[in-house]
DNA sequence: ATATATTATGGCATATAATGGCAGAAGATA
DNA sequence: TATCTTCTGCCATTATATGCCATAATATAT
């Protein structure tokens, strides 16, 4: 599983290095190196291809009639790309999606479990760190409730 | 069981020597030296892996629409780092975590039955010093229900 | 008490990680 | 086709992590 959070930066080219320990993740439980990005709120998720897969598995079962899910879908997947990593263990982020998550050359990369998040710093200093314990052990009550 | 309390000092390269006991506790009991920090309040708890994804698992089966739950997850899953017993019986922690807790050189290790705590010296002394820790304790036994 | 083992910890050498720079390849645009 | 931009592989540099050996203090055994 993916955990842990690290700050990086990115290349003028817009490539990203992908913590160490991630890349182990994906070597010893996906022995694959690819991931596949997108777009998710104000930041970019990236799955490892198998999980995204699996995804997509569930996501074509879904029935086309209810056209709010059918445009989620749409965003979620027009946005895909698929993002091998290369001899440095880095991934180039295409444009679009650093644009999109606001990404200049602070990025902070997040584990979590099956995927990994990738903020620009500065929205991630904005949504995620004041108060960051105080919601936590608010979500923990939340967590309860499933079992926790 | 972890127990028992430890001053250690901790090196210029951030390696903290767990103590013997607790590495006997490792072995016997976990088969395994491998720890999963991460930062809680104002100091580090530190998991043996079984331990750690057990939480993992339950976590992993959580939907990702529940936003206060994904922030929570965020928060426990960011921060949390595994670190291996190395031959010497130590465990390096990363700058970030050494930060957050701030860990200079002087190090509290407090065994807590399936974890460990990891203190700042003087963040330790201040706040179980005198009044301090009973209101302390009242605050955490909340939390304790949680299986934190 | 003396010898031996274990523990905590410092110091250093080496390996690995992160990342900047550059050049050629590939692709887009005029 | 010529030109410009972006992509991609490779090398270089720096910082950090890691492995190993040494030492000192404490504990354990003979």
């Amino acid at each position: 599983m993916f955990r842990g959070r690290y700050e990086h930066t990115m290349t003028k080219t817009g490539r990203v290095s992908i913590p160490s320990k991630f890349r182990e993740v994906c070597r010893k439980k996906y022995s694959d190196e690819t991931f596949v990005i997108t777009n998710f709120d104000r930041y970019l998720i990236a799955y490892p291809m198998r999980e995204w897969n699996e995804l997509e598995k569930k996501l074509s079962k879904i029935s086309i009639t209810d056209s709010k899910v059918t445009s989620s879908i749409r965003y979620l997947m027009g946005n895909a790309v698929d993002c091998p990593i290369d001899n440095q263990g880095r991934v180039l982020i295409p444009q679009s999606l650093r644009s999109y998550a606001a990404i200049e050359t602070e990025v902070v990369l997040v584990g979590m479990l099956k995927k990994i998040e990738i903020w620009s710093k500065e929205i991630w200093e904005k949504e995620n760190s004041s108060g960051a314990f105080e919601t936590f052990i608010k979500g923990r009550e939340v967590l309860a409730g499933y079992g926790l």
